[in-house]
DNA sequence: AAACATTTTAGAGATAACTCTAAGTCGAAA
DNA sequence: TTTCGACTTAGAGTTATCTCTAAAATGTTT
């Protein structure tokens, strides 16, 4: 019940080298390996690669992940410093799909400018339209 | 009615290094040269860097923001261009959100797994917790 | 005018996160 | 048993985005 790093590259979309890359970097101290010196992933070790993934979507960089992982390892005396990282980057998290949220808006705004810049054929008289005025007072 | 570049940096955020490699790399062509050759920058300019900041978090990389600049001063023959431009970036943006959000409620279970890990002192018990192994379930 | 802060350029250096290469080993199929 | 694709390691190379340095010019303050 063990994938081969071919078949977890299949998996997780990750390359091969992505993958020994994080496990020279401290990421995948769980994997396995077989007699022969092969890496031998279990259903486990997927699990801790999604949540990887999470965190490092989440903005966090590898040095982070690798510093809740090292915590991990070393067990229930590090339960404190984990529940602070989950909050921290809670926080973060927050805060920057709120930034995306403006940027969202404003780019919406400009969908609106452009559309209406394409059908009458000029940037300059799209913008003195008087909706686009309001949105864009409203916007800044 | 115009800026330094160091009044910009402390404006902005950005270092006067970052403001000098975003003009190397074509970002800001309409900021001016005073006649001694110091950058003089202007409102206008700042509106500029505020949407390159907003394209930049959305997850632009600097060649495209280019591309967006260079279209705008082609003119309205590259409206069509702009508009798909933004129009992608919607989409992008509205693909990361959803990712961020699910990361969050990931986060947040992690969250009530720790506090009760902490509570109790053990990382495993908190895991077999009937609450909480709900949530896991729902999650995934 | 002297002193000192700010700006200029070209170019080198730093950092994170890959990405690839070479030379060899392993394992499944014909 | 040969063949061939997948795997191994160590280490070099790449990309994006800064970040810094040095030496000279400019601007500001006293």
């Amino acid at each position: 019940m063990g994938y081969s790093i071919g078949q977890v590259s299949k998996k997780t979309g990750l390359t091969t080298h992505t993958l020994r890359y994080y496990e020279k970097e401290g990421l995948l101290p769980f994997v396995k390996k077989s007699g022969s010196g092969l890496r031998v992933f279990t259903d486990v070790d997927l699990g801790w690669l999604s949540m990887i993934e999470c965190l490092k979507e989440s903005g966090m960089p590898l040095k982070g992940i690798k510093q809740y992982i090292d915590w991990y390892q070393e067990g229930d005396s590090t339960l404190g410093k984990r529940l602070d990282m989950f909050k921290k980057q809670k926080e973060n998290l927050e805060a920057e799909m709120q930034k995306l949220q403006k940027h969202l808006a404003r780019i919406n705004y400009k969908i609106k400018l452009y559309e209406k810049a394409v059908k009458i054929g000029s940037f300059e008289k799209a913008q003195a339209d008087a909706e686009l005025t309001r949105i864009r007072k409203e916007l800044f």
